[in-house]
RNA sequence: CGGGGCGUGGCGCAGUUCGGUAGCGCACCUGCUUUGGGAGCAGGGGGUCGCCGGUUCAAAUCCGGCCGCCCCGACCA
């Protein structure tokens, strides 16, 4: 068992706390709320960035920067806009010494600012689709922040698209939903269920948003991405139109989509063991991370020679690899060090292992003995490609069987009251309630309507609280 | 904002009941010995006890006020 951290069964709160101070993932700022991102976690970000980032680009956007700044007056123009966002917002009232003439809004999201600049920029259907990305960070003062998964202040990026027609939008909102899908899945070894919000739960100033729900170590679920279609509200109130092929002028249909640091602490919260932090591969700043052992310098000097060596070739194949050659500590130390900070891949390299022809590794994401194996010299670098894919893939299959073994279905409300706490986790039920049905589930069971999977099955059934017969199955859990 | 808890070296805590030279573990520094699952010994550095005021010969400790943090709830990427 790790030291200095709370085994999760008991308190996954307090576990998740000390995993990021252990890990050093981040730490907490003067300010109420604010965290600071330690290099090991901005590192995990970059990577998450470095993804994300590459599939825009594949899907046609382009990125920009807009001002942290927004006149006041903006945030108030869309009428749900401003209802879902007054509460939470930091306002500037005073700079360079004296009262301002209008408020600045520290933005809590984009949408404001860039439909003022795309009702300059779009003229013509020629100019459209407008596809554009921002990475940035926003402010939302929030009651109650956690690391990662609900600071004051949060990176994210936001995705903003304009198109000629309802259609093309709803095209790009579900494209979008997709592209951070296919980044749960195969990134970060997370399995999501993609769904549309209900009313209640959907952003302020959207249509509709879609979202990503996963389920976290303790049975709750976390949204780890939105995609909102956003209709022609904010054309409307920024007049961002255009000129169709007859002359004619139409409103702009947009999208707005995001993820954020959040996903940092979804990947901590899927894949963390009471060891601490376990990282996918793909996502892990450290990849192999090869504790050299030596009883005297002359063992050392032969032992370093082969692991320097070793460690060129992985650089050399593209593997993020890491030599801990610091001195007088022990190898067991360093073992507990690197597994407590989630390197997925981790080789043991001392006299032993020259004379016998093979290094000792370890897979962080297996338990106990099950996680040691041998690997010969002279295959080493070659094999490690491959163990790397293995971890990830396994990664994915042990979240994906946990999800599942906990998810449920009950038939009415009491029997889901005492469920949810009894076994926590994912309830995928038949629905047919309205917005007063979702507040009062809420009331009841501190549970929401997760989302409405945009995989539906065949039949119908009675909805679970109102007993009206649908087809319309939801995924109900308690979230973050 | 409601309910609970807590502010004492970097971290975790004891000391507060009953006022009398600020302590322990971990971490850190130096040296020697160690190194295949969180090394040992010796020496050492670091704290105006959250802040302001009061009582007292004397306050971490008693009294008054304020501030902050954490956890649980309402809100949320």
């Amino acid at each position: 068992m790790a030291k200095n951290i709370t085994n999760p069964e008991k308190d996954f709160a307090r576990w998740y706390q000390d995993v990021i101070r252990e890990a050093e993932l981040a730490d907490s700022a003067p300010v109420r709320g604010c965290m600071v991102i330690r290099p090991y976690g901005y590192s995990i970000w970059e990577n998450i960035k470095a993804s994300l980032d590459a599939s825009f680009k594949k899907t046609g956007h382009k990125n920009a920067y807009f001002p942290l700044f927004i006149p006041e007056s903006f945030i108030k123009r869309e009428a749900q806009h401003v209802e879902g966002f007054a509460p939470e917002l930091a306002i500037v009232t005073q700079a360079g010494g004296k009262k301002l003439e209008e408020p600045l809004v520290v933005r809590p999201t984009s949408e404001t600012i860039i439909n003022h600049m795309f009702s300059k920029w779009i003229n013509s259907y020629r100019d459209l689709p407008m596809l554009l990305n921002q990475w940035a960070n926003v402010v939302r003062w929030e009651m109650r922040p956690r690391a990662f998964l609900r600071t004051t202040e949060f990176l994210w990026q936001e995705g903003h698209t304009a198109h000629a027609n309802e259609e093309e939008a709803r095209e790009e909102t579900l494209r979008m939903l997709n592209v951070y899908a296919n980044f749960a899945v195969n990134v970060a070894a997370i399995p999501v269920i993609p769904g549309r919000k209900t009313e209640r739960e959907k952003f302020a100033g959207a249509v509709d948003s879609y979202t990503i729900e996963a389920m976290m170590g303790n049975g709750w679920a976390l949204q780890s991405g939105t995609s909102h279609y956003l209709g022609t509200n904010f054309a409307k109130v920024f007049d961002t139109m255009y000129l169709d092929s007859n002359n004619e002028q139409q409103f702009v249909h947009q999208t707005s989509w995001g993820v954020s640091t959040r996903l940092v602490g979804a990947v901590i919260m899927a894949h963390g063991d009471e060891n601490g932090l376990r990282l996918p591969p793909k996502l892990a700043p450290v990849q192999v991370v090869i504790v050299p052992i030596a009883r005297d310098d002359s063992a050392r000097a032969e032992v370093m020679t082969v692991v320097e060596r070793i460690r060129d070739n992985l650089e050399i194949e593209g593997v993020r690899v890491e030599v801990d050659s610091r001195e007088g500590m022990s190898p067991g130390f360093k073992f507990n060090y690197w597994e407590v900070r989630g390197v997925p891949l981790r080789l043991e390299i001392g006299p032993r292992d020259l004379e016998e022809g093979h290094v000792m590794a370890s897979q962080r994401n297996r338990p106990g003995r099950d996680s040691k194996f041998t690997i010969p010299l002279d295959s080493l670098v070659e094999s490690i490609p491959g163990i790397l894919d293995r971890i990830q893939n396994e990664m994915f299959e042990e979240a994906a069987r946990k999800r599942d073994s906990r998810t449920y279905t009950v038939e009415n409300l009491d029997d889901f009251r005492e469920a949810i706490v009894n076994k926590p986790g994912f309830y995928d039920v038949w629905w047919d309630g309205n917005t007063e049905d979702e507040a009062r589930l809420q009331q009841n069971t501190k549970a929401t309507v997760r989302c409405i999977p945009l995989e539906q099955p065949e039949g119908s059934g009675k909805c679970f609280m109102t007993g009206r017969e649908t087809n319309t199955r939801v995924i109900l859990a308690r979230a973050y």
